[in-house]
DNA sequence: TTGTAGGCGTTATCAG
DNA sequence: CTGATAACGCCTACAA
């Protein structure tokens, strides 16, 4: 390993001139050609600063803490986890990793993640719900993802829900269906209220009456099929938004039962969690992506530009500062979610017929 | 933060007792009295080390780097993750995260981790597959977790593909099935033969014969639900072990198209990849689950081991060394999955009727 | 058995 | 504008 000295003396300056130089900061300190002399033969030694060393003097270490409680039971954490790593490395930071999926330890977790320096936190749930983020995090630099604390005092991103509802139940009337059935959660979600919103307002708009009987809530972890069976023939609905992908499954599962083929004698939209649901049904299914990779990619450039204090405008990607063309994050507390069109929604033809 | 020298003036010792007694290294050099004295007195003073100090001067950093590139993409990666974590977190060390998906620049992510100091390398894969280690990873310690390097050369960690294949065949041929099907998969894994030469051992040992026109292999991301639906017809098995749960998805749909009830007219058994089909499908489907926590855990223990060569006995867990019982990782190459029974399997006497 | 001092690689302070 | 030098907190010869 190549060091700051060893730059100094190949470079014939001084160790300071070199600090201040690699760093950016030698505005008046150190005359211009000396130091993009210096910040070449760092590039020709391979000079690359020692983040231990760095940090013993600074207190800070460029890495943030990422923690999360469901990350096993949930298929969603990976994209959380992808934009929250490509945001920090764009950045030049590293991520430490912090699960506590069923543990009561959280707060020594964190004691952990402190202790190694985190310069931050990014505290994710798995799903969008009010949580009051850990005490021992009060006093840091904190960003919330998928989930905002009771007083909104705490920074964070979660998906837009009320569009949800109205952009698929949108895309269902768009098509020509006439009775949109919603295939509720009967869980206390957050989401819940606010996609059924999204919902009625779509139809709202569109000067279509909001019918109950078209409307049905099951719970996420009882069987109720029979339920949704029911729905099914006695209100014949020729359109579905389904809350999420379990109930999209058994809607094809209904339709499958009555030889009713998905996409043509009926429409469905439905939030898609999880990924066997867009790639094994058939026919494939258009579902609402939910933003984990931007909750991810935004809490993290959201969390870095509060840690920088917003005037520090400098990346570090290969551990050599540089300057960059910003650091701003925006404060997208809602993200918007896409709609991917895969073939289970009908034709407005074939609707009509 | 309280430090070294804070500890040594309150406890009325010198430097070097306070951090060899810290470190269980006073045999000897401080005696017992004084060591116990120190100790007392730094859990009073809840001092911990500084793991930045620390490093600069050991360069280690009791970090490990956790690298793999099909996070987002798969459903597994959260279960793995959570076993090298909480292995992690047992033995003192911090898990840094680096995610490489559908990215190029492997190499400078691995080099970042290299700088932060990781003293060694999760290398996994999502898919149990051959997989060389990138070479930047050649000289440092490194454990494959759900694959192979083609020569064995890397502690690598993988599931029984066999003995998946044979347990459930095994529990299909006891509840008293006659045909049973194999669904698998026509794509280039290592998981495919193994599996199915499973599914052949079983049935050998159990004195049936193998059919193969009970057998078929189809694509995972292709349309597929025609082709099983011809076997399905053809061949009128009475059970499935499907190679995982996308298959799995397509029986309870064609039983469903066609009036069969999974559990009593037909037995099933997938492996599962994703929950969704554990937690929804009804009647319930009996699994076998891939082993991603148990491999993220002895993982990461044997990494650990091999880090500490194994003579070094100590447990880090506030930063404080400790005596621990024992470091030691077997080495199970291959881990037996377990079978979870659900109800998807009928009972003997309804086969015989 | 204990204490002192030097050094790990940076950054920051303060004279020149 | 430049360059010594003192920290940051810890570990470890080596001297006492």
């Amino acid at each position: 390993m190549t060091t700051i000295k060893e730059v100094a003396e190949k470079a014939g300056a001084s160790v300071t001139a070199v600090s201040l130089s690699l760093n950016h900061r030698e505005n008046g300190h150190v005359n211009k050609e000396l130091a993009e002399h210096i910040r070449k033969t760092a590039k020709k030694l391979g000079y690359h600063p020692n983040p231990m060393a760095r940090s013993l003097r600074t207190s800070r270490t460029r890495t943030i803490g990422f923690i999360s409680e469901e990350i096993a039971t949930t298929p969603y954490a990976g994209e959380l986890i992808l934009g929250a790593q490509d945001a920090a490395s764009e950045l030049g930071y590293m991520m430490l990793m912090v699960v506590t999926d069923g543990k009561a330890d959280e707060a020594k977790e964190i004691a952990s993640l402190k202790r190694y320096g985190a310069d931050g936190f990014l505290y994710a749930k798995m799903h969008n719900r009010i949580s009051n983020i850990p005490r021992s995090l009060s006093n840091e630099q904190t960003v919330l993802i998928n989930a905002r604390d009771a007083k909104d005092h705490v920074p964070n991103i979660t998906p837009d829900e009320v569009a949800i509802g109205y952009d698929a139940t949108t895309k269902l009337i768009d098509s020509g269906a006439k009775r949109i059935a919603y295939i509720g959660c009967s869980d206390d979600l957050i989401a819940e209220p606010l996609r059924r919103k999204g919902y009625e307002q779509a139809l709202t708009d569109a000067g279509m009456s909001v019918n109950p009987n078209l409307e049905i809530r099951v719970p996420n972890d009882g069987p109720c099929l029979e339920r949704i069976s029911e729905l099914f023939d006695t209100q014949q609905p020729d359109a579905f938004f389904c809350f999420n992908d379990a109930r999209t499954w058994y809607i094809y599962q209904c339709a499958a039962q009555r030889g009713l083929q998905i996409g043509r004698d009926i429409s469905l939209i439905g939030v898609d969690n999880n990924r066997i649901v867009s790639e094994t049904f058939e026919p494939r299914p258009t579902t609402i992506e939910l933003p984990h990779y931007e909750m991810g990619y935004w809490g993290a450039r959201k969390l870095i530009s509060l840690i920088e204090g917003r005037e520090l405008k400098t990346i570090d990607t290969t551990g050599m500062v540089a300057e960059i063309p910003e650091l701003d994050a925006p404060n997208p507390v809602f993200i918007r979610c896409a709609l991917i069109e895969r073939g289970s929604v009908a034709s407005k033809a074939s609707h009509r017929e």
